[in-house]
DNA sequence: ACCTTCTTGTGAAGCTTTTCACAAGCGGTT
DNA sequence: AACCGCTTGTGAAAAGCTTCACAAGAAGGT
C-alpha cells in the first residue's frame, strides 16, 4: 500500500465518482459490489477501480468484492468529508445565486457560512439564513467563521484580488468560476471551473467527428 | 502535420485557454507572440503550445512567433468557434437561470434559442427575449429551430430521459449538470460540470497537503 | 552574401496512467 | 479437508502524454 505516493487527479475524481455509484447502490438495498460493478455504473474498468483504491489501502475482500457501507466510510475520509467545511461565497450574482443552497454541498459537508458582494443594493439582502455581507469584510469574516474555502463567483476582473485577500485571511482551496487562471502560493488548491472551455471542448468534437 | 490522430482532452482544453490568452494579447494591442509568452500566461511550458499547436498544422515563423490575428482565427476553426452553435436549455431553475444569457457563451457564437421547463408556474415566463417553453415541445423545438447542443439543467432523476429525446431529436452535444453520468449513442459527447467533484478535489488535496 | 540571434517544429527520451494477467485468498459445497 | 468458483491486489507491459534538445528557417545587421 503505497500510502504517499502522489495521488493522479483523474485518480480523485474517480474516487468521487465511485462514492456516488456506492450511494446510489446503497439507497438501493445493496450490500456487496464488486469493481466489476462499480466499473460498469462509473465510466471506467474493473482494474482501474482496484487500481486506484489500491493506492489507499485495500478495503475489499477476495471472491466476494467490497462492502458497501465501509468502501464508503472509506472513501469519505479520503476525499476529506468525515469533517465539516466552511466556505464563503464571494460575488452574489447569478452563479452565486445558483450555487447557495444548492443542497448537495451541504449533504457533503460545505457549508457556506457567508456571502460577501460589494453591490451596495445586494449587501444585507437575506439569503435563506445569511445576510449578504459588503466585501471589506472578506478578512474578517474568514478569520471569525473559520472559513476554509472560498467560492469566487465575481468577475473575472476581480478573481485574482479576491484570490489572495482569501489566501492572506488563511482560505486553505479556492473554486473559482472566473475565467482567468489566478496565481495562488504554493500548496493552496485552485479548481477552476470554466463552462466556456466546456462548450469548446464540445463544439470541437462535434466538428471533429463530422470531419470523417 | 499528423491532422488525424487523436487529439487528448487536455490539448483541446488547452487550446480554449490559448484563445482566450491571445484575445487578452490582441486587447493589449500585441501582434505576434512566442511560444514562450503564450507558456507563460497559460499554465504550461513553451515546448507543450508547440506540441500542442503542431497537431493541427505549422502556424508559426521560426525566429518571430505566431501571429495573434492568424493564430486566433485558427484556434476558432479548430474549436468550432466559426460557426454558430444553437443551444436549448432544459430546466429553467437556479443553474438554468445563471447559465441563460451568460454573455460569455454569445460571445463564442453559443446562442441560447429555447428554453424549455416542466414546471407549470415557469411555462410562459420571459426571460430576455425567450419565453420558457413546455419540456413536451423539446423534440419539436430542436427540429424547428436547428439546435445543435443541449445543456442539461435539470435533477438527476430527469437527465438520463432529456438527453435521450434530445438524441432522438437530433442534438449533436450534451452539457450536462446533472450529477450523473448518462448513457447516450456512440459519437455524441457529453461533457459533464459537476461541482460536488469539484470539491472534493480540494479536500481531498488540502487534507493530503496537512498530512505532512 | 554571410553571420548572429531568435524561435519554431519535431523526433526521441522520459514520465505517468491505464490495461493486462495472474497468484493469492475468501466462502460455500461436497 | 480438499475443491471450486469468484474477485481482489499488484507487478509488469502497453499506451499515452509531456519534456528535452536540436536542426531548420526567418529576419535583421554588417
Ligand atoms: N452566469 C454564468 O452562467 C457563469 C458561468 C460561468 C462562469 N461565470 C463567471 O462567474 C463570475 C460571475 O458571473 P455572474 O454571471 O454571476 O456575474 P454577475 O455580474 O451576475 O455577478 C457578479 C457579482 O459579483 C459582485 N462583485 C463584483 N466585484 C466584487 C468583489 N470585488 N467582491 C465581491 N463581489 C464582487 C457583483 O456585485 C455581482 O453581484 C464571472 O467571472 C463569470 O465569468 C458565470
Ligand atoms: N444549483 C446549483 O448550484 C447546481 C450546481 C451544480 C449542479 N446542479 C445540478 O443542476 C441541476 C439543476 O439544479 P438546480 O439547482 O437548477 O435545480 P432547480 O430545481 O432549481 O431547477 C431544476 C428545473 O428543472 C425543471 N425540470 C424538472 N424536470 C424537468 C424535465 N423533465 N424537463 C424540463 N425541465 C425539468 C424544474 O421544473 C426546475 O425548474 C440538478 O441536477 C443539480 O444537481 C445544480
Amino acid at each position: 500500500m503505497p500510502l504517499s505516493r502522489r495521488i493522479s487527479d483523474s485518480t480523485v475524481r474517480r474516487l468521487s465518482h465511485y462514492l456516488r455509484v456506492l450511494e446510489l447502490i446503497q439507497a438501493d438495498g445493496g450490500v456487496t459490489v464488486s469493481s466489476e460493478e462499480l466499473a460498469k455504473r462509473g465510466h471506467t474498468t474493473a482494474a482501474q477501480v482496484r487500481k486506484d483504491l489500491s493506492h489507499f489501502g485495500s478495503f475489499g475482500k477476495r471472491g466476494l468484492g467490497y462492502s458497501v457501507d465501509e468502501l464508503k466510510d472509506r472513501l469519505r475520509t479520503i476525499l476529506g468529508l468525515d469533517r465539516l467545511w466552511r466556505v464563503i461565497l464571494v460575488g452574489a450574482g447569478r452563479i452565486g445565486s445558483a450555487l447557495f443552497d444548492y443542497p448537495d454541498f451541504k449533504k457533503r459537508g460545505y457549508d457556506c457560512v457567508a456571502i460577501v458582494d460589494t453591490d451596495p443594493e445586494k449587501i444585507g439582502e437575506r439569503w435563506g439564513e445569511r445576510v449578504i455581507r459588503p466585501a471589506e469584510e472578506l478578512e474578517s469574516l474568514i478569520r471569525e467563521l473559520n472559513v476554509n474555502l472560498v467560492i469566487l463567483a465575481v468577475p473575472a476582473s476581480a478573481a485574482q484580488v479576491v484570490a489572495e485577500r482569501s489566501v492572506n485571511a488563511g482560505v486553505k482551496g479556492i473554486l473559482n468560476f472566473a475565467p482567468v487562471q489566478i496565481q495562488v502560493p504554493e500548496g493552496i488548491p485552485v479548481e477552476n471551473v470554466n463552462l466556456v472551455m466546456e462548450l469548446e471542448a464540445l463544439s470541437f468534437q462535434i466538428n471533429r467527428a463530422s470531419e470523417t
